[in-house]
DNA sequence: CATGAATGAGCATTCATTCAT
DNA sequence: TATGAATGAATGCTCATTCAT
């Protein structure tokens, strides 16, 4: 009598999130077939649905998967790093890392949530939890004398995420611009926005 | 024999980009039918190929129309008025207008141009001209002493672009978030931002 | 500018559904595809679709239609005839008649009725208007004093529609037996069963 | 290694059948799916398949149970009693009854008989069988004078099994109808078919 | 210009059945 | 004996597109 394996089933799980993941990215998520998922994944369409009971619910999943992923990277960065240091290094991280592909997924998402109330909450969520974060630091470092005392942390941290998320739409805007001098701006704008008033002489 | 006759034929073109419109905002790209798009316009199937070749095409015009038609009216927002206080009404606009539907758009299109390249040029076109008239009125301001002249024109106005972007997906991540209060904000870090530096005493 | 012919489309609605009734006939109505319909009806998958919203449409357009069918030939028969020999013929008509084709359906509904409420309403009223013809019959045979006084008209109806069906169910129970001799006794039998009490000598 | 325990094996035989049993009732024959029955047995896909080598198989299999348990339950009733009186049993059977259950496994079971050769022919062989026993039974009914010895054994038997399921029938396609007159007129009608013809004075 | 009939490939999903363990 | 992973053909249905009128 053999029992059902979790482990096996969630690895599966995973890689079939995987190839729909490569598929979504590729094709959207309206685009991207069950057929075109069960060929990246290399399993057939009658199996896909021993581990996910609809195309919705593998969107869903993926979603969950992709923002929680870019929660967890975040929390990372925050971790023992101070202030500016922290955002400017998130910022280099954004010139560096294979954005289009995750930001693809988060444009994906965002269409999709209004019409998808499950994913909406999802984003909602994740919206909060990474907001939350970024708060709880810039608090600490108004604290610490580090930044403008006079902002409202929650107004800020979103202000901030804002700003990530409007500099990688501006590379799919225009793929070519120049994305350095961007970046090297964005820090001098954050510099200039968070800092403590001079006292005056 | 009768003849088309042009204004009437673009005249009904319009119409049919319109109805698209609300189809593609309610359900997507992918999401709307031609069916959907016909019932909306109040025209047949067979009809619609008479203006369009295809939904494709559809989707490259209304997207062509919709960025236009942000481009316009950011253009006479900026005419005649001066450095901040302009950025400051659009940031204003931002918080009273309709602007879901059309932001929905935009992560409609940007979603797609990845996958259609003549979407994409048009989407990056846009966006240059865009940048190009708010850079050509900062140069402006500088030269005015307005704002800081040690800031460069062309990443300064994509950031500032990418600002709104930003603020308005934050409003679709998190949809009950306090907008006013981030909008405050936004223009105290636009100042800040912008603003030439104090001259040491 | 061409408009909607409605014959046309009632003439193509009443072809496929002969189409769909070979199907079932022959197959069921789980057994039968639509794609076995639309090869039955020279059609293709897409374009029944604009005749039918789904295949339960279809079952129950068609459950009605034949159960309509059947109604009015009863009522027919039922015209202007005097009671037992109006029901002789009936008897000798499902003899004749091409009785298995029409049964087989009519299992078929009885038995798609316990899953499907709108066929089981379908069924109901037809059941009730047939039996309600019927007992108009008896009663009036019973004014004429041709049938006994006695009997509850409704009841009695219904009983002899279970006669029939019950002589056709047992044709389908066993194809070789021997149902003419069987519908003799069954005239002995409604004889016997309508005929007034003979009066004490 | 294990040999079969062959008493455990029909055994557990027979608890799949009536698990099949159940969800055929429900759901049909083409309806139910074998994971159906498998979650209804508690076992697996694959493990039904030691005991029974296709869906069809189970049909067959579970249509003959249920014929044979009919054919049982009448042979009981006919046992020891007297001519009317154990037809009226059997129709007061009929109305107290779980015959919901029954009679539409019935159904589907003569529907399925069409497509299904196999089961055509357990059908037919039942059908004989009863029909049988019951003719058996009316004949010494006849030579003990109480019933008429004009009517034919086997005919008649035919007719009075065709009662029985058209009033079956009858509440299949009426559910709401008031049975309990029926049943009641059902034993007049038998009561007059049956009795020996009255002597003239 | 305008209609709606007609197509057929494609979609998400289901299901009887097989197989390695 | 018993499991659940795995298959792949089939199902009901949708949709962009074409065409005769």
């Amino acid at each position: 009598m053999r029992r059902v394996d979790p482990v096996r089933h969630e690895e599966k799980k995973r890689q079939i999130l995987a190839a729909a993941r490569r598929c979504f990215v590729r094709d959207g998520f309206r685009g991207a077939s069950i057929a075109d998922i069960c060929a990246e994944a290399g399993i057939s369409p009658g199996h896909l649905y021993h581990y996910f009971p609809s195309k919705e619910a593998i969107v869903a999943a993926m979603g969950a998967a992709a923002l929680n992923t870019g929660t967890a990277q975040f929390g990372e960065l925050m971790e023992g790093s101070h202030a500016l240091a922290a955002l400017s290094s998130v910022i280099e991280n954004a010139k560096s890392r294979n954005l289009r592909d995750d930001f693809v997924l988060i444009l994906e998402i965002l269409a999709e949530a209004g019409r998808n109330p499950k994913l909406a909450k999802i984003l909602q969520e994740q919206s909060r939890k990474v907001r939350g974060v970024l708060a709880d630091f810039l608090r600490k470092s108004q604290a610490d004398g580090l930044i403008d005392r006079g902002l409202d942390p929650d107004a800020t941290s979103a202000i901030l995420f804002g700003l990530l998320d409007g500099a990688r739409m501006m590379a799919v805007r225009d793929p070519k611009i120049d994305m350095t001098r961007i970046l090297d701006h964005l820090k001098i704008l954050v510099g200039r926005f968070l800092q403590p008033p001079r006292p005056l002489p």
